[in-house]
Formats: C-alpha cells, structure tokens, sequence
DNA sequence: ATAGGGTTAG
C-alpha cells in the first residue's frame, strides 16, 4: 500500500508556516504536501479572499486521493465548477507513472464507489498501470468496466488492453482480441508485433509486419531492436537497410537499436556509418547513442574509438562509465579499468551493481586477486552495492582462474545465494585451466544435479581428461553427453574482408579458397616453427596418433579465418577475428607467432574477451 | 490542460 498523506514523487521540500504568512496574494505560495496543509491554506485563501482557482489543482487530487479527504477535494473541485474526473484523471495518470502504480487502480475503485463516472481517459490511465504492474486479474476487471461503459469501441482503449493481455503472457487472448478487432491503426500492428519479439517469437512477429498495411519508422524500429534482442543481428541489419531503401529516415530510437546489432555481430562498417549519420543528424549529442556508439566499437575490436567518443561526451551516465570500463577489462586493461573507475568516484557519478561487475572482470582478466577481493568488499561497505549471484559469479571466476580452486570452492560454500550453473562452470573453467581432475568432478556433479543441459560444460570436462591422459573417462563423457542429447557446439570464426563477412568452421574446405589458404598456411608453418612454435596437441579431445591430431589442429577454424584476412587485405592491415566459442591453446600460440612473422595486428573477439597480437606477444598477457 | 506502439552497460 501506498503512502497516505505524502504524495510519492512530488514532494516539495521544506514545510511553510501558513498562519504567519504576511505576504501578499500576489506571492502566496500555493505549495502543500499534506490534506492538513491544503486545509490551512484553503482558510487563507478564505480569509484573504483569494480565489481558489490559482490552487494547483492536480495537486489537490493527488493529495487527497486514497485518503477520507477525497469528498473535500471533490467539494473543491465541484465549486470551481470544472471537469471533475479531468482532475482526477490527471492524478491517475501521475499514480501510474509513479514508482506505486497500484495508486491508480486503488484511487480508480475510490471513484467508483464515490459514484464518479470514469471517462476513457480514466481508463487508459487504469490500465497502464495495469501494464506497469503486469497485473492482469485488475487488468480484466477494468476490461469489463470498459464493456459495461460502452466504451469498448475506443481504439486506444483497445489498444493498450491488447498490450495488456500479450504483456502478461496471454499472447492467444492477445490475437484473438486482435482479430476481433473492426479497425486497427499502425499503434494496433506495432504493439503485437513488439509484444511477440518480447516473446522471442521472431517469425509471427514478421509476418504481422510483413502484413500490415502501412509501415512507419516506429514499426521497422520494433522489427530492428526485436531482431537484435533475439540474437538475430543479421537479419536485424538486413531489415534496417531495407528500411533505408523505402526512404526513411532512422531516428535516435533506431540507430541505438541497429547499433547493437552491429556490436553484437562486429559490423564495424555500419556501425562506422552510423557514427559519420549521427554526427551529421546531431543524434551525437544523444547521451544513449554515444553510450551504444562505445559498446558498438568496444565490440568490434576497436578500443580507441571506443574512449574517443566517451572523452568526447559532455555529459556520461553510470552507462557510459560502466560500458567504458567492461571495456577495458575485456581487453585486459586492468590498471586503466580501475584508473577509469577513480576518475568515475571523482566526479561523483555513484556505482552501480554492473560497475563492479566490470571491474571484478578487469581483475579477473588480469589475475588481481586482492584488488578484486577488496572491490568486492568495498562494494558494500563503501557504495551499498549489494551483491547479486552475478558478483559471487565473478569472485568464484577470479578465483579459480587465478589458482585459488579450493577457495573458490570454500567461498561457494559459504555464499547465501544457491549457487547456479554459472557459478559452478566458473569453477569448472578454472579446474580446466589448472589441471584440476579432482575439483572438476565436484563442479561437474553439481552442474548434474541443477540439470543443466549445456553441451559446454560436458566439453570442458572432457577437455580435462583428455589432457591428463584418462581417455577412458573422456569416452564415458562423450557417451554422456550423447545419451543427453547434447552436441557439440561447433566451432566458427569469421573475418571480414572488403566489407563482406567470411565464416570458417574447423576443417572448412568448403571455401573457394581452400586450396591456397592450406597452401599458405604450410608456408606459414615453416617460419612458425623456425620461431620455436611446437604443436600443443593436447587441446585434441581425441586419442589418435599424433600426425593426425596436427591435422586437425591445424584445421581450426580461427587459422583458417586468419590465413585467408591475410591472404586478402593488404600488408600491415589490422586483422580482427570473431570466434564464437573460446581460442584454444594451440590457436593462441600460433597467432603470437603469426603476427610476429607478417607484422600485423590481429585482433580476436572470443565469447569472453578479445586479444590483441602484436610483436610476437598477446594483450591478455597469457592469462585468460 | 488528461490516453496507446520502438532504445544503451553485465
């Protein structure tokens, strides 16, 4: 329940002493947060005969609302001789947007049973607070109090009722409401299909949009972001050039929409335009755009633009500062991570949980145990930033990738939360990187017992015993894994060369181009091993001999994507190399060497970082 | 003087 004599959101400071008021009509101050103060200053008006008109009047119904003075701000309203559910429409509307939308619907059942007739306006606001609060047993009360009004045929009122019921999870009411409806405007076909992307149900949704009549910018927007947000960013950039091919014209909600999309799939070209488009639309100045705009170059590999456009920002949000430092971390920029994160506290902008969430992740990326252990400490203590499994989640992360596997193990032990698969395939992932048969298994039989059907974890384990030699245990995995259901993810990476996007999976040769990249890459491997590169062929899960283990190894699909970017841009070019599962040992030696032999930077977007080669030499130090 | 649809960080 709500607050009932103090107006949430709309406080005034400061309290003023009416009765000693001395100054004149002209000046009165007409502020009053309580019925109890409206009441004195309604004496005063009384005794200095102002006119009641100059009181705010959406004030008094806000006041009194929900409180036994609402018939005193009804007799007010009534003298003044004006639309009284104007006023108390107004309110509802405040009450709704408020942080208690359950205020409208309470002060909705307070004009009822005041006998105050709603108007459709009433009812819209109802309802949005019905769509606030996801509460749709109120939500089909208010419905029938629409039918019983007769005001059914409202197509707004139709509207927000449909985003009603597919908000709250009645999708079919939803369609069925939908097809019963006699018209349908741009606002009906927007909210369905918005309301089916919400879902994930990314093929009915399209088809609404193929369907519907007419298409403004706010429809294609849904279909962009929708795309995006269902991880289907290429389909979310193939529609919004076609929205550009109708001729028209993206605006700030659309370039943040498409540009995620193109941080999520590296397309660093449309993303580049993007940034030249806002600049010359003066969505620049859009403090949410340049935010997008550094995630977008963050994940294309490119950090310097990244901190160009937020050193150009006049004004940051705790969005500019977080993705910022995330940033860093992931390319294993610790010191400056957490030098970003001072400068932040200097000027006052306050932490929030994704802060550390960044910095617990610069600190494990770089092996700062301490300085992790003291943020996550200081967390609490020093911004009352309470941690959520996310943050146990990155101590547990620190941890075993720093070593620490037994406490690692202790510390989820004792933490307060039950422990999720993401907390114990951390430890898994640390075992995995310190050789750790004995803690795998305990990690392993947790992830059994939560029932969690991800053919990564089965991977890594088999990983584990594969590299202490225990092939027997590794067959009994794969086993495992088959009886489940579980595939093996496979393995992609992908280049981009002359703006066009070229996928490699490990013993691709299905490429045109097979022949010359397996040619070059022999060549390569001359120099590479003049240089001292051996083949780490225990990353091979498989027992075979070992001159058919080199083969496969040097089918993995990150060589492959390198040899080609090389093979097809000129000399000296950056490379940037995207791999949707995690660079192997082997790969990462070899693209040490590589860039060292061509002189080039190459640049690798892993699932859980990137790393920059140069010099014979990688970012992440070796530790990753 | 009051209504409905699209947006960023882990």
């Amino acid at each position: 329940m709500s607050s009932l004599y103090v107006v949430p959101s709309l406080q005034i400071e400061g309290r003023h002493n009416l009765q000693s008021s001395s100054k004149p009509i002209s000046t009165l101050r007409t502020e009053f947060n309580s019925p109890i103060e409206l009441q004195q200053l309604h004496s005063l008006f009384v005794k200095t005969a102002t006119p009641l008109s100059i009181l705010p009047l959406s004030r008094v119904a806000s006041v009194c609302a929900l409180t036994p003075f609402f018939t005193y701000a009804q007799q007010i309203f009534q003298q003044l001789d004006r639309s009284e559910i104007f006023m108390w429409n107004c309110c509802l509307r405040d009450f709704a947007e408020s942080d208690s939308p359950f205020d409208a619907i309470l002060l909705f059942y307070q004009l009822r049973s005041h006998n105050i007739c709603p108007d459709s306006f009433t009812c819209s606001f109802v309802l949005k607070a019905c769509v606030q609060l996801l509460d749709l047993s109120h939500g089909r009360i208010i419905h029938g109090f629409i039918e019983k009004l007769g005001l059914q045929l409202n197509l707004v009122l139709q509207n927000v009722i449909v985003h009603l019921y597919a908000s709250c999870g009645e999708i079919s009411d939803a369609i069925l409401l939908f097809d019963k409806m006699p018209q349908r405007d741009v606002v009906t076909w927007n909210t369905m299909i918005t309301q089916l992307l919400k879902r994930g149900d990314t093929d009915s949704a399209y088809n609404f949009f193929v369907q519907m009549p007419e298409r403004n910018v706010r429809s294609w927007t849904a279909m962009v972001s929708g795309f995006a947000q269902c991880g289907k960013p290429k389909e979310a950039i193939d529609l919004f050039t076609k929205m550009e091919e109708v001729g028209l014209k993206p605006n700030e909600v659309t370039v943040v929409a498409v540009l995620a999309a193109c941080a999520d799939l590296g397309a660093l070209d449309l993303g580049s335009r993007i940034h030249e488009y806002s600049k010359k639309t003066g969505f620049y100045k859009n403090i949410q755009i340049c935010n997008t705009l550094i995630d977008m170059y963050i994940k294309c590999g490119c950090l310097q633009a990244a901190h160009d456009v937020f050193e150009s920002m006049k004004e940051r949000t705790i969005v500019s500062w977080s993705t910022m430092i995330q940033g860093l971390a992931i390319y294993g920029k610790a010191e400056e991570a957490l030098e970003l994160f001072s400068k932040m506290i200097q000027t006052g902008m306050k932490p929030n949980g994704v802060t550390f969430i960044s910095l617990l992740n610069a600190c494990t990326h770089m092996g700062l145990v301490n300085e992790g252990h003291a943020f996550f400490t200081s967390m609490t203590k020093d911004y009352g930033v309470i941690p959520s499994i996310e943050h146990y989640g990155c101590m547990v992360d620190l941890l075993s990738r720093g070593g620490l596997l037994q406490e690692a193990h202790e510390f989820i032990k004792c933490m307060p939360i039950k422990p999720n698969a993401a907390i114990w395939g951390a430890l898994l992932g640390g075992c995995k990187l310190h050789k750790n048969v004995e803690m795998a298994e305990i990690a392993m039989r947790q992830l059994q017992d939560l029932n969690i059907l991800n053919d990564g974890y089965y991977v890594v384990l088999a990983n584990i015993y594969s590299e202490a030699k225990q092939w027997e245990n590794a067959a009994k995995l794969r086993k495992l894994m088959r009886n489940k259901g579980l595939k093996k993810t496979l393995g992609w990476s992908s280049v981009t060369v002359k703006g066009v996007v070229h996928e490699f999976v490990a013993g691709d040769d299905s490429h045109p181009q097979s022949e010359d990249i397996f040619k070059m890459w022999d060549k390569l491997l001359v120099h590479m091993k003049l240089r001292g590169y051996v083949p780490n062929t225990s990353v091979i899960l498989l027992d075979m001999e070992e001159e058919e283990k080199e083969k496969f190894l040097f089918r993995h699909s990150e060589k492959l994507a390198l040899v080609f970017g090389l093979m097809n841009t000129p000399p000296g070019e950056t490379i940037r190399i995207f791999k949707n599962l995690r660079v192997c040992e082997d790969c990462h030696a070899s693209l040490k060497v590589i860039s060292e032999i061509v002189n080039r930077e190459i640049i690798v977007r892993d699932r859980n970082r990137f790393h920059c080669f140069k010099d014979g030499s990688c970012s992440c130090r070796d530790y990753w």
